[in-house]
DNA sequence: TTGTAAGCGTTATCAC
DNA sequence: GTGATAACGCTTACAA
């Protein structure tokens, strides 16, 4: 600790900027001196110090990344993207958990926001669009998984929802359902608001009426699927078929049907979208929508890191395939 | 962007010095002038630069956390007891997932310490000690979650496998099994071997005979837990019950007893140890071993943090107690 | 109570 | 090819 550049160069006989140089791996410097400083550092153990050199060069090359929570599967395969994506071009990675909390979304925000980070990714955001504008309007470029703004320093990437929900209830519909509930997440989430939309297009692309007393919301949680089911037979709903707007709250949904002796999928068909790794697991097996998560991390970070190093013809939108999974919570075909 | 405190300096009509003291609370500014610069910066949207900040403090407040895989829901558990703790006390984390690749764990070993960070957490750390130990002599005070090693800037937290790991298999005993497998992790781990004493300190306790060739090796994964699971029966060995070192391999055992038809709890009985996310999911419910996983993390931060700052009575190993969790997959007794 | 100026450890621009 | 030095933006003695 505590021996920096100076010293390398004192017992190297060489300059600091020679064996700045070196570190950087300017092909300027004579192999000789070269390996001589290398020696050197290596037997000081001298390791150069971040803060100097971010200071100088005015930048990180530190991505930071705020996540809804880290513990969904969803998140944490998107956050794994990015990571790879980050560290193969000698990125480093900040992660913030706000565990839903918008304020503390935004504590973060104003966190990272003193340039210890070159840009930033927002996965699954709470904010409001304004906000994240303000950011964007700072300098920052930001990178936006699950929603979209349009700003020239603003990219995105995620599925089309609205698609990949009327696929979802047609294979319902296909099945032989035609009273099929909508459980739906957070009022102002967009993917929820587009699922929605693609369940009302299924709905009518088969000559189904829509009914609003078939949609209830779940919060994106398990205890919100949970209260949600409740709410529907407290009520006198009568149904055959459930499109989950995401697996977490099909786990309320298994738990309420497993308490009221209601048979998945005889019974009861369901459907939720994110391939949650507890998905497969479950008995009987969840029928989901797939994204790739993965990619979706790393496309948003490498279009982060291009366009940081100048390439500016990017697309600010991509929009990715997703993927119908059938198991065996919605193979019952009634017909 | 690019506004700094000079520039809120001569519009608010002081020096440099009043407004980094404004910036940093110092009580000794008359509130007046403290007010107007606040509104300059306000105005200006003005925010300190990190690095210039760090570099002349010689800190960054922020915490480096070196994690094995952030999808296993213990990790990720441990992961936001550090954060949480961390942000309560103004720090940031930084995270890094290793991927179980010790190469790879060593990389970010050596990125993380050029003083970009002011400590080091390893969750799961595969690294001989060897190198843990040279980073902690530099001067890195180091944090270690699940392992612990002796030296002055060391700190550890960890449960008593041992013991867990025999009231595991006494409960497994108490419900009339003799013939109990224990599938171990990497041979290397040290967690495994403890929870290896445990099973067999529980067996001798009950004069029930150490058998080695009911203990096979399932490297902590669920594929791994498959094939231990296959050689068990190609060797044709008999047992009613499977100790097992974690939760993912018995997801492996599960999927092996529903291809070969073997009911569990009633002809084979399983308890796992970490309570992953999944488990209590499954059919039947898994039963398994609990950590204070947040407690956990957020115990070695909260050390890190007194220790970079001046507390020096702390002890350097923290044992923290675990829990049985008895659920439907060992609930069967054969007496 | 406020201002002046040195210094944190690099890198980059000049000379040589 | 190499060396001297200014500059990055902030904090903190020390002066005033």
């Amino acid at each position: 600790m505590d021996i920096k550049i100076v010293d390398v160069a004192k017992i190297a006989n060489v300059s600091q900027a020679t064996v700045s140089r070196v570190l950087n791996n300017n092909p300027i410097v004579k192999p000789k001196t070269r390996d001589a400083v290398l020696k050197v550092i290596e037997d000081l153990k001298y390791v150069p110090h971040a803060a100097a050199k971010n200071l100088r060069q005015q930048k990180t090359m530190t991505i930071g990344v705020i996540v809804s929570d880290i513990k969904v599967s969803y998140n944490a395969d998107i956050v794994k993207g990015i990571q790879n994506k980050a560290y193969s071009q000698k990125y480093k990675v900040v992660i913030c958990d706000t565990q839903n909390d918008m304020e503390i979304e935004r504590e973060y925000l104003r966190l990272l926001t003193d340039r210890s980070v070159d840009c930033l990714i927002l996965v699954a955001s709470l904010l409001p669009e304004k906000e994240v504008l303000n950011v964007a309007e700072r300098g920052y470029m930001v990178g936006l998984v699950g929603r979209s703004i349009d700003h020239e320093n603003v990219f995105s990437v995620h599925t089309d929802n609205v698609k990949a929900a009327k696929e979802a209830v047609e294979h319902l519909i296909a099945q032989g359902h035609r009273d099929i509930v909508f459980l739906s997440g957070y009022a102002n989430a967009k993917d929820s608001y587009d699922r929605l939309e693609g369940y009302i297009k299924a709905l009518g692309a088969h000559g189904i009426p829509f009914r609003p007393e078939l949609v209830e919301n779940g919060n994106f949680n398990e205890t919100g699927g949970y209260a949600a089911m409740k709410r529907l037979k407290g009520k006198g709903a009568v149904f055959t078929a459930i499109f989950s707007a995401n697996d977490e709250m099909a786990l309320g949904v298994y738990e309420y049907c497993n308490e009221a002796g209601i048979s998945i999928p005889s019974e009861l068909a369901i459907i939720g979208v994110d391939n949650d790794r507890v998905s497969k697991y479950l008995t009987p097996s969840l029928s989901t929508i797939n994204q790739p998560k993965n990619d979706m991390g790393s496309l948003i970070a490498d279009k982060l890191i291009r366009s940081m190093n100048g390439v500016f013809d990017l697309p600010r939108v991509s929009i990715v395939e997703s993927q119908l999974i059938v198991r065996q919570s919605s193979e019952f075909n009634r017909a």
